[in-house]
DNA sequence: AATCAGATTGGCAGCGCTGCCAAACCCTGT
DNA sequence: ACAGGGTTTGGCAGCGCTGCCAATCTGATT
């Protein structure tokens, strides 16, 4: 519909100054609402603003600001997938405070993809943010050095369990796995299983299970088996792989998920083959998804601060505090099926 | 650890041409893979970008090119919510159609609030994106205007019962409430309700239901019986709106949901109330969530090609082709609720 | 050796906006 | 009428990069 008119040039800040019979630097003021005008002078802008539809460009603006404090009002953020649902929760809590700061976004996915995170951290530094949110503490050498000289703040979201490059939020992966083996102990299941997806590339996940692993060990009571489902996390893919796991070991007490999908393809499972739960077989999750809250039986699971944690990250960006790391705790929830 | 440094410049792209010892516009199309330029200055160029860790700047490298074809590798996208994973997934869709032009996206969320998008519209334009691609046919003048005024492609996504403004990629929401009816009726049922969250803002759920209503009604069998749960679906409000609903009319042959996290909460009401499904009460639901497929019943439901709508959004609108409605369809899934 | 098309290169004017600074203005008080 | 201090204002030089164009170089051809 507009592709092909005669290129009419977009209005520009001059374009308003002229309008208005005012100078540059005075529209500029004005639309920033920063520096002094008169009310006379605001309400000649606002008018040639509104009669032109002018809509500033924030590139020029960006790049005449760079250096400059007001400069960069942009943040860069990198998650690895967009489908768990756990990830566009962490957008949603860093879009809240991002808004309220007058900030906006660039996103990234990785695809739990290290090489393609640095790749992404590249593009997005070409972006001249703020501040970079990035997922979890591993990275390429490659990653690590571009964000070292890129001279901004970057926050290390989700996983506390290691050193930071600068600021890092969020909680011990390596905890939850622990106190997950801890309250199937305490609820007396001893030969417990686990049931994950592919920890090689969602190294939060192996951290889990390495905690999960040590915890039963220590108390004498190893993990009796695990099974892998390859490719990422989904229902489906922890229904079909309860289902394998049982068929090796029948005689499970419980089995741990790495999240709270699998968990619920493997309640499935037992709900269509007819296993009692948590009456024969215990099963405990990862993440407090609302649907698995949702269930007859509500899945016993560990909630993160999900929200909180990208809410947390961009205010520490804005806030240039020290480098520190924020740990935002989980909370166990007892459901009913462990 | 960075903010207090003693304001080290960043490396630009005259710095490498000195380095390199060579122009600066040898250096950026060097940088670009554009024209031509020898063997030997690509070398030097690439040492020098390496030695001097270069991060291009993407703003200045924009403001630059605007006007001309090169320019803006940029798209919008404003999507309503970030809670319902179809969003995440129409993101997903976009996102790989986008890297593989070599665009990149910037995000906004309205929150499905039509103030919000029209703010958002403003601020994405900002960006002199290629494009933009926003949800649904219905906004508000100020958006409509601001979009027209913009002068380059708009992609409106996921509904296709109305008049775009550009491209238009997406299915017919009204439809699947037809087809939906359609099937519950072929099937036998006939006193038919319906479970939902707030239309007043999800205005494709409210041309599903009127579909749906119509069809009904036209058969002579007009729904029986709504309830509205306030707030946005879940799994959990699905639950307990099922549980009204029924407390009213335990009458009900079955019930159409406004999606499937409201229906897999229905579902959940069910079993634990003891309602046989689909024997006692049916259940059908929309967009066919992959843990409704992993259910021991699958819900009986409609697939969406969500993945499909956000490549084809993008694609469209670097396609520089005509203004057209791109329907995509969707897909019955009969699974085993209804 | 002179010629010529094509490949390669560098200089420089913007892109639209902001920061800085000097100029103009305003209102007191004297 | 004039100085003094604050408030408003406009001019203009960049921010870092790309587009354009003229200059230079290359190798083959006559």
């Amino acid at each position: 519909m507009n592709v092909h008119e005669p290129e009419r040039r977009l209005v520009t800040l001059s374009d308003v100054a002229r309008a208005a019979g005012v100078g540059e630097s005075t529209v500029s003021r004005v639309l920033r609402n920063q520096g002094s005008f008169s009310k006379r002078t605001q309400d000649r802008v606002a008018e040639a603003v509104a009669r032109l539809g002018y809509v500033p460009n924030r590139l020029a603006g960006m790049l005449a600001g760079s250096g400059s404090t007001a400069g960069a009002k942009l943040v860069g953020i990198i998650i690895p997938s967009l489908t768990n649902i756990v990830f566009p929760d962490l957008l949603r809590g860093a879009n809240a405070a991002l808004d309220h700061d007058g900030f906006q976004s660039v996103i990234g996915v990785s695809d739990y993809d290290p090489e393609r995170e640095e790749a992404l951290i590249g593009a997005l530094l070409s972006w001249r943010p703020a501040g970079l949110i990035v997922t979890g503490l591993e990275h390429t050498a490659g990653a690590v050095a571009r964000l070292r000289a890129s001279g901004i703040r970057i926050v290390e979201m989700i996983d506390t369990d290691g050193d930071g490059l600068d600021i890092v939020v969020g909680f011990s992966n390596r905890g939850v796995g622990c106190d997950s083996a801890r309250h199937l102990l305490a609820r007396g299941y001893r030969r417990i299983g686990y049931v994950g997806h592919d920890i090689t590339r969602d190294l939060r996940a192996a951290k889990r299970l390495a905690g999960f692993r040590e915890t039963l060990r220590e108390a004498g009571h190893p993990l009796a088996e695990t099974e892998i489902a390859p490719g990422p996390s989904s229902a489906a893919a922890g229904r079909a792989a309860l289902g394998r796991l049982l068929a090796r070991r029948p005689d499970l007490h419980a089995v741990y998920f790495s999240n709270d999908d699998m968990a619920l393809g493997g309640y499935f499972h037992c709900l269509a083959e007819g296993v009692a739960v948590p009456g024969r077989l215990a099963l405990f999750g990862f993440n407090a998804l609302d649907i698995a809250a949702a269930m007859p039986q509500p899945l016993t699971t560990i909630r993160t601060p999900r929200l909180e944690i990208g809410a947390v990250a961009v205010e520490r960006l804005a806030a240039d505090g020290p480098a520190e790391t924020v740990d935002l705790g989980y909370e166990l929830i007892a459901g009913a099926t462990a």
